[in-house]
DNA sequence: ATCGAAAACTGAAATATTTCATATTCACTT
DNA sequence: AAGTGAATATGAAATATTTCAGTTTTCGAT
């Protein structure tokens, strides 16, 4: 079932987001030094990247597709914790933890990574405090989506936490108004933490008062103002 | 209402924990410079340590006490993020990151603490990687900690998040299984993101089942095992 | 010691949410 | 082109949770 392959027509680091923002910090030696302990991989929708429960060797940089850090529970109800588009660091919650992975990383699009070697990168970061920390601060910046996640799930109802996931699909992960959305209502409801017929009616009632338009996986938020205001009376 | 003061007998940092930890990793004198830049300060039960929305500038050690970490909603709605004893760095979320404080934290104990400047701090850390690195590490569990809390909300019922509550609470911050508990059930609810009343209802329950001796304040778990079965199931 | 406010508690009604049963549509394989 | 399983959709019953109204208890300030 996992359909990676090596990729044939491999991504030059030369064009590469992580390479440029790397070499501001660090010298282009120490870069290349990653770049030789790096694998780049390509996997399809529905792959899993990193297994929950695995051991943390690898930092994964994705530089396209869209993936979820998904939670499996021991009596086999899931939980989405993000749902996160290309090009971003993943891994950074447990970057300097070394550790088994807390959640799994799965493709919900066509995927490209690249896999770091976690030993090599440390090594990187005691030469160079400043990237470090600055890898840090962008790790600071998760935790604090999660942290206002946490608090969404926490103390709003359905209608408010719906609405939530309209406004971060559509403000981070898509970049745009209207989707073509890559999850399932399924995953919709494992994100929400809630069931699934409750997104689907939650949707529906969305739709039939115009806040949204929807037809199957294309999604248009209409009236984006009115989505606010449920989002913030929960 | 804030009655913070200097503290008279103050606590020599020579005894101090935080101390003997940072000193394997950087100097003394480089100690010797955050401690310069370090104000000693003990607070009431009650008391607001740091306030959501201020600007980060300080880093707190916390030295004796338990504080919780409170989100206040615009609705005024609260949730209570975690709840930690001393001794405690906090501020680990933030630490890396120039930025507002995402929540408050409050004394519901009588505490002392120290504040360390952010930026004094920032400076020994660009100096020392080996021991930025293992903040980050103790960052990270920080976070562990507040996934594991966002998963136990997300997807089980009150009586899964309740057991959850008094497992936590017996394993982390009193160290005991019995003790006599800081918080009222308005905080315990705010906390379990649930009513009032469906705390004390059931708690009740799990006294009545003899999971749990509760007389007021003075709490002692009977049946752990028990306990982790409802935590287990949700 | 007393007063008043905050906290703890209880039961009933209202509301939110899940579960279950069933139907339809969709995507994919043969 | 037909068949299969997964995804989507809907309504009703069962369950969980909140809200409300009212009572008792606790705790700190005077």
């Amino acid at each position: 079932m996992n359909s990676n392959h090596s990729a044939k027509d491999q991504h030059l680091c030369e064009a590469c987001l992580f390479k440029r923002l790397s070499t501001n910090f660090i010298s282009t030696d120490d870069f290349c030094h990653i770049e030789k302990h790096t694998q780049q991989l390509r996997y399809k929708k529905g792959d899993t990247i990193l297994k929950q429960g695995a051991n943390t060797t690898h930092l994964v940089f994705l530089f396209k597709g869209i993936v979820k850090f998904e939670f499996e529970n021991t009596n086999g109800k899931n939980l989405i914790l993000t749902v996160v588009s290309a090009p971003k660091l993943l891994g950074g919650a447990n970057m300097f933890y070394k550790n088994q992975n807390l959640f799994s990383i799965c493709a919900v699009e066509d995927c490209d990574v690249c896999f770091i070697e976690l030993n090599v990168f440390r090594e990187i970061l005691l030469k160079n405090s400043r990237y470090a920390l600055m890898l840090f601060e962008k790790a600071s910046e998760m935790f604090k989506v999660s942290i206002l996640n946490f608090i969404s799930l926490a103390h709003k109802q359905i209608h408010g936490r719906i609405a939530d996931i309209l406004i971060y699909l559509a403000e981070s992960v898509y970049c745009s108004r209207r989707f073509d959305l890559s999850l399932t209502r399924k995953e919709l409801a494992d994100f929400a933490g809630c069931s699934q017929e409750n997104v689907i009616i939650t949707l529906s009632k969305f739709k039939k008062e115009g806040i949204i338009k929807m037809e199957k996986k294309d999604f248009e938020i209409v009236d984006y103002d009115k989505l606010l205001t449920i989002s913030k009376i929960g």
